[in-house]
DNA sequence: CAGACGTGGCA
DNA sequence: TTGCCAAGTCT
């Protein structure tokens, strides 16, 4: 089977039918396919978007605990989502979720439309989200096509090219879909999910154990360590970055809002920012709380540094207590900046640097 | 369309 | 400690 071809009939149903009994036999007992209702599905395949679901099982269980309807999700404030969101990183998910559930209540009746255009108009659904929501939640036989059942496929084509070039995209949805037994979709998209997280693992996958040993072209000609194609990616660039600390007569601590669609949008975190190119940490920090907040302040002793990686940048956070000596804080660079006593800190959002943050300076 | 967008686990 | 991921979408 060439690279290019899509797998003859005989052997797709071949495929998918192995892929159905094993599939029967595996399941886990995930949180989101205890009832396959649109919402939660809707819910589920959102969190899982570049997330592993031993991560999300969590939230996914205190979300729909605290939106148990898409009614409930569309009329809840952003800070919510955003708060049950907290810790599970890509925050514009939640923003995007939220404005979709909004859309789904005005403008489908609560209901979340089991048509591929409609899915796709929605903020934060893609080409996969929709094949996921529409395959296992609507029975409907749509590819869908994530980083696993991109490897599996790989594999089983024994596609030796990037797998990011766009021929080698379209190729995959166009075996993807190949494959979908009639009538079955769903449970053959969530075997061949199953089975890129547990058999056809990124490392060391278990050929021997594989129900497409045998039919797996990688297998056959011992590729299947070599496939999917690793690309190297350029090193991390690091960054030195201030946040400052800065307590008011009362025992509050100064926080500042995010802009929504920056970095870690719509989260709440110590004010600061990206040390400049000759500037010291403390003329950063000076200088980011004049910028953000219309401050002066003095830049008192070093509370603690930590480096953190980004998903396109690495950084070591130097965090440092600081005293207003003029102004008053404005939302000048920032959403919104407020003070906040303990319950309030709780309340907010966070990223998880200022969580690591409050978690020395409150105690 | 290449870059932006989080975090935790593991070698 | 550092590097390398791991269940995409938007602009």
């Amino acid at each position: 089977m060439s690279p290019r071809e899509i797998p003859p009939r005989g052997l797709c149903a071949d495929i998918a039918q192995r892929l159905l009994v094993w599939g029967q036999g595996q399941r886990p007992d995930l949180p989101w396919r205890r009832d396959r209702s649109p919402y939660r599905v809707l819910v589920a395949e959102v969190m899982l978007q570049q997330t592993q679901a031993a991560t999300v099982a969590p939230y996914f269980k205190r979300f729909l605990a605290c939106f148990p309807t898409i009614d409930s999700l569309a009329a809840a404030p952003l800070a919510d989502v955003l708060k049950q969101w907290e810790g599970m990183g890509y925050y514009a998910r939640a923003r995007n979720l939220h404005r979709a559930a909004q859309i789904i209540v005005v403008e489908h009746g609560g209901q979340v439309p089991g048509d591929p255009a409609m899915l796709r108009r929605l903020p934060g659904i893609g080409r996969y989200t929709a094949g996921a929501i529409l395959s296992l939640a609507f029975g409907q036989d749509t590819p869908a096509l994530d980083g696993n059942v991109r490897r599996v496929l790989c594999r089983l084509c024994a596609i030796e090219e990037d797998p990011r070039l766009p021929a080698v995209q379209r190729y995959l949805w166009d075996v993807a879909h190949a494959l979908l037994p009639p009538g079955k979709g769903g449970p053959f998209n969530e075997a061949l999910m199953d089975l890129g997280a547990t058999v056809c693992t990124p490392q060391a996958p278990h050929c021997l154990v594989c129900p497409l040993l045998g039919l797996c072209e990688a297998q056959r000609q011992g590729l299947q360590e070599n496939i999917p194609l690793k690309v190297s990616r350029r090193p991390l660039p690091h960054y030195d970055v201030t946040a400052a600390v800065i307590e008011d007569n009362e025992e509050r601590l100064l926080v500042a809002q995010r802009p929504l669609h920056k970095l870690l949008g719509g989260l709440w975190g110590f004010p600061g920012g990206k040390r400049e190119e000759g500037e010291t940490l403390a003329e950063c920090l000076a200088r980011e709380l004049r910028e953000e907040l219309g401050i002066e302040v003095v830049v008192g002793e070093e509370v603690m540094a930590f480096p953190h990686a980004y998903t396109h940048f690495r950084i070591t956070l130097h965090v440092f207590r600081c005293r207003i000596v003029s102004g008053t804080p404005q939302p000048l660079e920032v959403a919104a900046v407020r003070w906040a006593g303990p319950g309030d800190l709780k309340e907010l959002a966070f990223a998880r640097t200022d969580r690591r943050i409050l978690e020395i300076v409150s105690s």
